[in-house]
DNA sequence: TGCCAGGCTTCAC
DNA sequence: GTGAAGCATGGC
């Protein structure tokens, strides 16, 4: 399938910490791990999207994965005139998009994502799959799903605690049951109101404010959550002097949020 | 080698 | 309600 996509860049959304099963094959090239599924991805030039998929599963699956249905252009556009941080940082992450990932992977894997750092992250996520996911067809790519709510609940604390978890561990664990279980739905979670599923997935143990944003964010496509971590906080500390202008951006604050972060992290911020 | 990482829980006050 | 200690482990 050849795409023409404005807005989108392969590398920006790979290294933009939302998703953790991006691997680079070459520079222009990138192995996508989701929806138990393996997907080749290219960007010959700028505009142009190539994925090594049919129609069908273009549209049920990757069309809807990649947001491509949304126009970019109007977030890039949206920055304060006279906000000349959120100027550069969205002409420099202007190829961002917040992708439609799996909830209950959203949930395990940024339960995960307390006081580690994105290779870590990748590192402990890619092991769960490993261990605990089915494998993927075609064999040969060596691919592993995202275990099941079922397949993580069966195991130990020990077990998982082997995979790099920590103290992490029992939150998983305890994760993995609630919604094996069905005592935690995520289903139903899809049907509610941001408020109520902030409330709701703030009932897992190891899910914090940080945590339940980004899960609404990066699991529930809840693009009006705003996560705050180190790197966005110290932006706000040194660009907003501590209070950050949400109210602007009402209802897509989590987009801006994501120019922010990528933009904190890039040498680009560092060395301007 | 020491500091830091897409924070949360617990426990004082 | 606010503030601070403690937490397991790996990357840089």
């Amino acid at each position: 399938m050849h795409i023409t996509q404005n807005n989108f860049d392969i590398k920006t959304i790979a290294n933009s910490g939302q998703c953790f099963r991006f691997h680079k094959i070459s520079e222009q090239e990138y192995r996508v791990i989701a929806k138990n599924k393996v997907l080749h991805l290219s960007q010959p030039d700028e505009n142009t999207c190539v994925l090594d998929c049919n129609a069908h599963d273009f549209a049920a699956i990757w069309q809807p994965y990649f947001d491509f249905d949304t126009d970019y252009s109007v977030f890039v556009r949206s920055a304060a005139p006279d906000d000349i941080f959120l100027q550069n940082a969205v002409q420099y992450g202007k190829g961002m998009r917040i992708l439609r990932q799996d909830a209950f992977e959203m949930l395990i894997t940024f339960i995960i994502s307390q006081r580690k750092n994105i290779p870590a992250i990748k590192q402990c996520v890619e092991t769960l799959c490993t261990q605990f996911g089915r494998p993927i067809e075609p064999a040969e790519e060596r691919a592993f799903a995202f275990p099941t709510p079922q397949a993580l609940a069966a195991q130990s604390v020990d077990t998982l605690r082997a995979c790099a978890l920590g103290y992490r561990a029992p939150y998983v664990q305890t994760a993995a049951k609630m919604v094996a279980s069905g005592a935690l739905d995520l289903n139903a979670a899809q049907k509610m109101d941001d408020e109520s599923l902030y409330q709701l997935l703030l009932t897992v143990p190891g899910v914090g404010p940080k945590v339940a944003n980004c899960v609404m964010l990066f699991g529930f496509y809840r693009i009006a959550s705003f996560p705050r971590d180190v790197w966005i906080n110290r932006m706000i500390d040194a660009e907003y002097g501590g209070v950050f202008p949400l109210e602007r951006y009402s209802g897509y604050a989590g987009v801006i949020q994501q120019y922010i972060f990528y933009y904190a992290r890039s040498n680009e911020y560092s060395a301007r």
